[in-house]
DNA sequence: GGACATGACGTTACTTTATAACATCGTGCC
DNA sequence: GGCACGATGTTATAAAGTAACGTCATGTCC
């Protein structure tokens, strides 16, 4: 993601799309996992638990415990709302909720940001390779490391 | 993997393999890292840090610190001998160190084995994808969850 | 509208995974 | 032999995640 975007629109379309979702599904996105999913949403960064977990405590003035932020992400995460990166235990926000979700991320070494991709070739290599092993896939995950354009251009 | 393979051929090529890697670069394969190695070796799940401390704790009488496990393991994964599997915080004995590692692998949910794969479409798909957005690709990490063909056979 | 079922949230305690800071040991090199 | 450097030991602590159980809210059924 560019340094240079509204942001406060992403997370704006983000809840949007969230309400509309879950409305339709009848999921019930309470005003804490809206209020988590919007922590999440604050940057394009991953957010680990923990560091959401602080912002909701001091926003609230009362200490919150893990299990209250735990909760509310694993909802997220089962709505198809956020996705957990797991080579970095931390939660980003989805940009396509409600589409297939292939949980493919290009996650930039130099400013954190984890971009979303969806991409078929990468899918379809995935699946190719699974069924010559005969692997029934279920859930595949991809996080790429390295450095984003901007980050490129702009080194520190 | 399947159930069925001479595991312990396994073990001592791994080794073999490891003691001729580490000599050719220089690298110290000391005793510690060797029992390590060893450890990880012990099945084709991946095992975590502390499984291990475990094992080498029982084997020695006495307790070791978890940095001691976790300081082999970095040396281990720096030589490519051993991969670590993010979505599991694991490791697991890599089939073909000294080849260049694209860290694929395929997570069974039933038996826990994580199969290394190093196929050429998975990783030209992931390189276009990258180039296509300026990403420059420095650590891919592909970490396929699913049934292997033999859990498929046999369920439980 | 009240009893009930179900799911969301709170609270406490705890487990698992990982690292920091600093001391000591061991091996190779000159 | 003494030095340098990397490997290991030790202690303490941080970070990430979960279990068990209780209470509260929301909606449903009669």
């Amino acid at each position: 993601m560019s340094a240079l975007h509204d942001h406060t629109h992403c997370i704006a379309d983000a809840l949007t799309r969230a309400e509309a979702l879950c409305a339709e599904r009848g999921a019930r996105l309470t005003a804490l996992r809206r209020r988590v999913l919007e922590l999440v949403w604050s940057s394009h960064r991953p957010r680990g638990a923990y560091a959401i977990l602080e912002d909701l405590s001091q926003q609230d003035g009362k200490a919150a415990a893990p299990l209250t932020v735990y909760r509310a992400l694993e909802f997220l995460v089962e709505q198809g709302l956020v996705h957990r990166i797991e080579s970095l235990n931390a939660y980003v926000g989805c940009a396509d909720p409600g589409a297939v979700h292939s949980g493919q991320f290009l996650v930039c070494e130099g400013c954190g940001d984890a971009a979303e991709i969806d991409d078929p070739r990468v899918g379809t290599a995935i699946d190719a390779a699974a069924a010559e092993r005969g692997f029934r896939v279920q859930r595949p995950t991809v996080e790429v490391r390295g450095l984003c354009k901007s980050c490129q251009e702009n080194p520190r």
